[in-house]
DNA sequence: CACCAGGCGATCT
DNA sequence: AGATCGCATGGT
């Protein structure tokens, strides 16, 4: 198959993209060229200047996956400007990381991910969800020596147990990723019911899994179900934003998160990666 | 050795 | 409501 070459790219940078946090499943095989799963669908893609290639692509696959999941429909400059004009402070942020898109994850996927995430750095999250998809994925390929392979279905996991994820290393989550995909196998979780609810219901619905407090239900609703308007506080956007806004006097997450909502509004999510990506960079607000 | 990591649930007051 | 702890595992 030929490759897709998508020209005249605005703010967009792969690697900001990828490395920002959001998502744990791809490998940087060179400068701004990565090979990446999402929804059963492995990638390779490189970006030169403002040219973005995907390798052995064709449009139709361009169009049906790609386009949706860099989320490359949305005026990214019109968001910042928008932000700025609310709020200057964000101008280093914005302009560090101005290559940043939010990706349009699969649910199912981003919900283990993150219930995986509490308590983990970003490499140990990366690895888990690399063992996970080769327990249980499909193989897609090896690239630049990985070998790839999709985040399991929920009919893959059909057979799964909390021991299987004990081995992998999730510990005292375990439990939680059971209930997890336990409560998705019931049917208890309709997608497009999710993505229509509104932005607090949502929340509330995912909370009901062990394991998914707000932070997770956020980035949940951040980047598995459109939700742009969540604003994920962990230790590092508290931090930030304690130094940035709260005259670096410690502040609990509530208290930030409804400043977040005040403040950011409808872009709340926007903000926040920009922020945690950025202030991580520096390590803002680290003693 | 201690302490922390894109937190959460349980158990106090 | 708010504060504190334990939790598996791996890294400094």
């Amino acid at each position: 198959m030929a490759d897709y070459k998508l020209k005249n790219v605005c703010d967009f940078d792969l690697a900001q993209t990828l490395e920002c946090g959001q998502c744990f499943h791809f490998v940087k095989l060179d400068e701004e060229d990565y090979v990446l799963t999402a929804k059963g669908y492995v990638l390779h893609v490189s970006q030169e200047a403002d040219t973005v290639t995907f390798y052995d692509t064709d449009k139709d696959e361009y169009v049906n996956v790609w386009k949706d999941y860099f989320d490359m429909d949305r005026d990214y400059s019109a968001i910042k400007k928008k932000l700025l004009e609310k709020d200057d402070k964000l101008k280093d942020a914005i302009e560090s990381m101005w290559g940043v898109r939010i990706l349009n994850q699969d649910f199912f996927e981003t919900l283990i991910s993150f219930i995986i995430s509490q308590n983990k750095q970003i490499p140990h999250i990366k690895k888990i969800v690399a063992d996970i998809s080769a327990k249980f994925g499909t193989y897609k390929g090896t690239y630049g020596g990985a070998d790839m392979y999709t985040f399991p279905t929920l009919e893959q996991l059909a057979n799964a147990s909390e021991e299987d994820f004990k081995e992998l290393k999730t510990g005292f989550r375990a439990p939680y990723i059971m209930d997890a995909i336990r409560r998705n196998m019931a049917g208890q979780f309709d997608i497009n019911e999710l993505k229509s609810m509104d932005y607090d219901s949502c929340i509330k619905e995912l909370m009901t899994i062990k394991g998914v407090g707000e932070k997770v239900a956020n980035c949940v609703s951040l980047f598995g179900l459109g939700k742009k308007e969540a604003f994920p506080v962990d230790v590092w956007i508290k931090r930030i934003m304690e130094t940035m806004y709260f005259d670096g006097v410690d502040t609990p997450k509530d208290k930030i998160a409804a400043f977040a909502k005040e403040q950011f509004g409808e872009l709340g999510g926007f903000a926040q990666q920009y922020l945690f990506y950025y202030g991580k960079s520096i390590k803002m607000g680290v003693k």
